[in-house]
DNA sequence: GCCAACGTTGGC
DNA sequence: GCCAACGTTGGC
């Protein structure tokens, strides 16, 4: 099963508001970058991700789940445009930040790191078992 | 709020 | 098909 992390702004979508929408989950639309939509047309239900917030808050704060595949992305009539559906699934123990992630060798090649404007991203199972256990919460 | 890095657009 | 100009993103 794949990995992934999807970033957003807390203060356009964040985690808070990612758990009200509960297991029903929501689109994660809004996407016009042709690699990140690649990334979600590479998505499979039940395929998980990490939350993480941008710009303000430069942490993930949890994980979420793949509950729908690619389909248009309703925000727009182009329909070059896909989304998935993602629910959340739990949040960190510890939130881990970009600090942490920069800071540690094991994370250099992290695509966070890497591509810091990518906003859906690939993550190796090395890289989420690591960030797993930095932030104390369970894969 | 600033600005560097990146992606996209459009004229040639 | 190149590349300059422009807009957006996101860390600081």
């Amino acid at each position: 099963m794949a990995k992934w992390l999807f970033k957003s702004e807390p203060d356009v979508w964040g985690w808070d508001a990612q758990v009200a929408k509960g297991d029903a989950g929501e689109q994660w639309d809004g996407v016009r970058n042709y690699q990140a939509r690649n990334n979600m047309r590479a998505m499979k239900v039940g395929d998980r991700g990490f939350f993480y917030h941008s710009r303000t808050g430069l942490e993930i704060v949890g994980i979420i789940e793949v509950c729908a595949a690619a389909h248009q992305d309703s925000t727009t009539d182009d329909d070059r445009w896909d989304c998935v559906d993602i629910k959340a699934v739990r949040p960190f123990v510890k939130p881990v930040s970009l600090a942490q992630i920069k800071a540690d060798p094991r994370l250099e090649n992290m695509a966070l790191v890497k591509s810091s404007r990518l906003s859906v991203q690939p993550v190796t199972d090395e890289e989420w078992e690591i960030v797993c256990a930095l932030g104390a919460t369970k894969p």
